[in-house]
DNA sequence: CAACCGATTCAAACCGGTTTGAATGTGCAT
DNA sequence: ATGCACATTCAAACCGGTTTGAATCGGTTG
């Protein structure tokens, strides 16, 4: 049973035979350009629908010399694959912007630094895609000279901190954190910590700035900021280095960048014999879906993974289309949540 | 500043020239093939060295039909993906195995069953992958004989219920199963029930199979069989149904299709002022990162979809060289992971 | 009627590889 | 010297599109 028929699919030739004409006519007709008369486009169309036929992409990207194809290499272990909120629906917005523009996603995954660059060149040179989103921004990060130099075009996801000729994605954690604050100083806090992710990312960076500049703004200083790495066990960690300070001085409210250390911060302070969040109030970042449901439910900033996919594969995709782009763009929408993980500063 | 090198890159011509030879004899020594003087693939070697030559993928596939890329397409919404744990490991587990071959993986996330349709045949038409991998089966799926008249090349994640040409990629939950029901069992727990995701796809088919096989194997019938549908939402209320029954035939234990819905469970149970696990004990699946972090700490199945996604791309990529493939192979390590959501049964 | 014009069409070159069938050169047996 | 098998090399065709420069045609114009 099932037969794979293998029947040889129709070419450009075979359509310009049967509609009696030439390639370079069906050509025009499929690249919608003037100058073919109405009824031949009709006779081509016809032919088109009865033969079924759908030109090749290969070809096509062989002379047009377009791959039809934009890149996205990743530096990130299974493990970290396992929980992260942040890249599968990342791909599918990058995905749906993609699609409708009939190009497609390639996707790599890498181990350290010598196999990114050695990623980007492949992918450059071996032609397969015409541009990449650059994820991930490390301080000092050696990708936009790098892709610059390869020839590709490319959008980076937030703003590097080195010079770059690419526009900048960028989402608005700034906007949430300073409702994150302004529900925090409300509730009477005056001592808030920040626990980040790594510094070598920029991400961490920045947010830390924008707990301090949020702060700033109501005239309170950070009380503390310590650099962790995103795992349950460096938040665990954070939260302990955190409560040895004397009780007066021991921050009344915690801000963990991601909700892993949060939930492992929680556990942490109730197993010292605090109360969460009667001694101490606590937010997350990301709004993982059990956040919900751990107790007390968490206090968290809901980000958007899949606007921010769909605004940067949008944008890449006016850079290849030669427009005129902005070089900085806005994209996701980034949400404070109020939980119970956050209360009345203890008095 | 970083100006963009465009300089063309060399072509297969250009090493020709510069090693005073012809193409073809450069496309011999690319390839590895025989009958080349030693001399002369010296000459050429340093020549592709000398230029930094990498061949245009494209090219190449246009000359051999072979697109260098496998598909996968999904029907998943973005709120899905946001919290779905087995997406990323899994195409992370595809692009390792297939990177290694230098093909790629090409993804394509689609709406409905029409747009999915869809979906495959511009793939095949378009000759834009080799093959593809059909994930999450479903009841009567139409894809296997739809791929197979397209002339694709395929693997399918477990085995349809339908007649399919291609080798099924399975993973081996069944053990895993087996391992909880034994536990469970073992605590003394006569009554079990499984709540279990949409029927409409197959794994929670299987699954139930699984539960009742095991369950069988030591004199036992499933207490009770309610699909749900993966949410949070429809895990509380199928944990409200079984709680109706009357508390002498109310199941004392419950095994959810995924962590989402335990959880949901948990939450609920307590709700109906039960205790978990002294009146009711409730194994997950999955194991979501935060699983652990809930009270009580929820016993579950850790799945391997990095482990599945390498084992279908391998397997994908050795029927794309025509090898012989038995037509089913394993591939993912599923555990049971016991930790405080299951206890004794009440006496 | 010749010259010219714009609109349409087409044949051929090109993109960068692979593959083939013929050409070349070498050493060896006859 | 002749013929032949063998190893190497090369030019050309091909994959399926796009693009270009020239050819064709009916209709105007001088």
């Amino acid at each position: 049973m099932m037969t794979a028929s293998r029947a040889k699919r129709p070419t450009i030739s075979d359509v310009a035979a049967h509609a009696r004409t030439s390639k370079g006519t069906v050509s025009f007709v499929l690249n919608g350009r003037a100058g073919v008369a109405p009824e031949t486009r009709a006779r081509i169309l016809a032919a088109i629908d009865e033969l079924g036929y759908q030109p090749s992409q290969i070809a096509r990207s062989l002379s047009n010399s377009r791959a039809g194809a934009i890149g996205l290499v990743l530096a990130r272990t299974p493990q970290t694959l396992r929980s992260d909120p942040f890249f599968a629906p990342f791909i599918a917005g990058v995905e749906l912007a993609v699609s409708a523009d009939d190009t497609s996603v390639l996707l790599r995954f890498v181990e350290d630094d010598a196999a990114e660059r050695a990623a980007y060149e492949r992918l450059a040179s071996s032609r397969r895609v015409d541009g990449v989103i650059l994820a991930d921004l490390r301080r000092n990060d050696p990708r936009p000279a790098l892709v610059s130099s390869l020839g590709l075009a490319a959008v980076t996801l937030n703003r590097p901190d080195v010079a770059s000729p690419f526009p900048a994605v960028c989402n608005d954690d700034v906007t949430a954190i300073d409702a994150a604050a302004e529900h925090l100083v409300g509730l009477g806090h005056r001592r808030i910590a920040h626990v980040s992710g790594p510094l070598t990312y920029l991400h961490p960076n920045q947010r830390d700035a924008s707990w301090r500049g949020a702060l700033r703004r109501m005239g309170l200083d950070l009380a503390a900021s310590v650099a962790s790495d995103f795992t349950a066990e460096g938040g665990a960690q954070a939260m302990r280095a955190l409560l040895e300070t004397t009780s007066e001085r021991r921050p009344t409210a915690i801000a963990f960048d991601n909700d892993t250390m949060a939930v492992a911060g929680i556990i942490a302070a109730q197993a010292a014999g605090l109360d969460v969040p009667g001694d101490v109030s606590i937010v997350g970042f990301d709004d993982a879906e059990l956040s919900e449901y751990i107790n007390p439910p968490l206090t968290t900033v809901r980000t958007d993974p899949f606007g921010w996919g769909e605004g940067a594969a949008r944008t890449l995709l006016e850079v290849l289309d030669g427009d005129d782009v902005p070089d900085t763009v806005q994209a996701g929408v980034s949400t404070f949540v109020v939980r119970s993980s956050t209360g009345a500063a203890p008095a």
